[in-house]
DNA sequence: CTGAAAGCGCTTACAG
DNA sequence: CTGAAAGCGCTTACAG
């Protein structure tokens, strides 16, 4: 912590006031006294800001914390910053905190809750108001303790069953709904989904809009989740294609970008391209799409909503300002390429 | 900020003892008294750990940062915590500063000198101990004046001509020589560079490597650094590119990874491959060349050296077990690719 | 409208 | 080895 030498006794000594008056003007601080209000005099007001000013005055902050009891800061914990998902939400929620004036610490989870729990107790510990949780698998009874703790937190991404839980997610069923009927528009029937072995929220719903819209225009029989395994993307992708019969299969809906581009390298290497040889929704844009000789459809999450509302929300709770908690849905978008249409 | 009841003073009293012996046993502090070192007697000190342990006990933050001037917290200032590269290294930097219990904020610059300013000015508000910084242009004075202010700094993979800054950067001239090289070795001579219109130390190292190694290899005459605008690289690059005459073009050498993503999106839409029609060596590997027909050489960067060095050298700094500034150059690796290999 | 005073939870000389 | 006491720089009832 660097020295500002400068501190709120000095500025009232400067001023001829009280370090209290200094404090009152300094945060705009109005003072009750029975019935009336009282505000800090025009005149002395500014009296003292100029002398803040000159002296580029800085309230010290954790003092500030210790006595106020926050710290205005928030833990963001999320499965892997370095993915550019979570890296493009990084970069949204620290602006809108900034714009706040609140600080944010990132924590990177990889998907084990052990380590979830690591960074959630070392954020507390370091005394954050509240935290911003992509919950992983097997992650409830974590959470049903931090709520239970009193703990302002508001999960992104995925939710889970607890009650009482505040969180900003996907309509992940409407969206998978969309992937799917767009390649039935493009003219593909057996539409076969790439997915993970992971129990999340996300993850299931997106399975589960995959395999109702397919019954409900009556290609149920068609119906294919493909489990790949998350911790070893590669190798367990590379064996799942290798096992299944492209002649049999018309389209692939990605249930998550890393799978696609996982996919797309593995199909790449097959010599099968899309549209040509098979037709392809994907979960998310990416810069790698670009250098692909066709345009891919994705459908486009709302990162900037997903990253404001989540700040908003854990800060209204930390804030009081909201009590109970909210449950927001946001809608993704497609984004039509010619990867979703039979040539 | 979250109660945690349980202070020191509670501990205190129930293990009968004062708050200055919880505070010595819990911080594992030696008092001196004249020639001789005391420690807490292991008998008072099992009792006080155990019950601070029963209780769970945490340590307040902002209590211990206003008492002792140092909050264990690192500012870290990016040039856009989105972009894959940095990402990267905000990833690593977040588990190195784990490992030493320090706490890390991030912010993005946008390779603009007022948003480094308004970052900086924030991050030490905020109380940090020292800085982790990516310069960008015109950001000279901003860095002398954090230096002059005694505040603990280490930049990163860009360095400024001030005495007495640390800094981790890349051999970038020596790099750059291994593009070339590794081009010319490849059956390429005439080769351009793509660069950026921005006067970076690393940027301007690239492009001395290569206008160097060509001038040496006697190809001095086919020199050319073509200049992308920074703010602008799709619409820029675009103009580039149409004004090239890639009959007269052996290959080009990528400044950065993004440019190589612009240019081979741009290539991509002329019709022209690597290696067939051009030669290319690009900074960085990019999973979005795994979708490229062909596959690319790059030049990898030590990415995790860049992160625990600067993490490390800032701590060192600030617990003043280093005074002196260090200057860390560190090599990149070539991997070779198709791309660098004349057909 | 303004000020004196307490206290947030620690750490750290100082004294014994 | 251990403890009493001061103090870090704020905020906030309370009193006038």
């Amino acid at each position: 912590m660097i020295d500002r030498k400068i501190t709120i006794k000095d500025i009232a000594s400067e001023a001829g006031v009280s370090p209290t008056l200094v404090s009152f003007t300094l945060n705009n601080t109005i003072s009750f006294n029975g019935e009336r209000k009282y505000k800090v005099s025009e005149q002395t007001a500014k009296r003292i800001l100029d002398v803040a000013a000159r002296h580029n005055y800085k309230p010290n902050n954790a003092a500030r914390s210790l006595r106020s009891k926050h710290s205005r800061a928030i833990g963001v914990v999320l499965s892997d910053i370095s993915n550019k998902f979570f890296s493009d939400i990084a970069r949204q929620i620290e602006e809108r905190a900034y714009f706040y004036n609140y600080t944010v610490m990132f924590g990177s989870t990889d998907e084990k809750v052990e380590k979830l729990g690591k960074v959630v107790d070392s954020f507390i510990e370091k005394g954050i108001d509240g935290l911003v949780v992509v919950p992983c698998e097997g992650s409830e009874s974590l959470i049903k303790e931090v709520v239970e703790r009193g703990i302002p937190l508001v999960l992104l991404d995925r939710s889970v069953d607890e009650p009482g839980v505040s969180s900003v997610v996907l309509d992940n069923e409407g969206a998978a709904r969309m992937a799917v009927e767009k390649l039935l528009a493009g003219g593909f029937k057996r539409i076969e989904m790439i997915s993970y072995n992971m129990a999340l929220s996300n993850i299931a719903e997106r399975e589960q809009g995959y395999v109702q819209t397919m019954q409900r225009v009556g290609l149920g029989d068609y119906v294919k989740v493909h489990k790949v395994d998350y911790a070893n993307i590669e190798e367990s992708g590379k064996e799942l294609f290798s096992s299944l019969d492209f002649s049999q299969i018309d389209a692939l809906f990605f249930a998550t970008n890393s799978l696609a581009l996982a996919g797309m390298r593995v199909l790449n290497r097959l010599g099968l391209t899309t549209p040509n040889d098979v037709g392809v929704v994907v979960f998310d844009g990416n810069e790698a799409f670009d250098l692909y000789p066709s345009t891919i459809t994705y459908l486009k999450q709302p990162i900037e909503q997903f990253a404001t509302l989540s700040i908003d929300m854990v800060i209204a709770l930390v804030e009081k300002s909201c009590q109970e908690s909210r449950k927001v849905v946001l809608d993704a978008e497609l984004v039509e390429g010619e990867s979703s249409t039979h040539p």
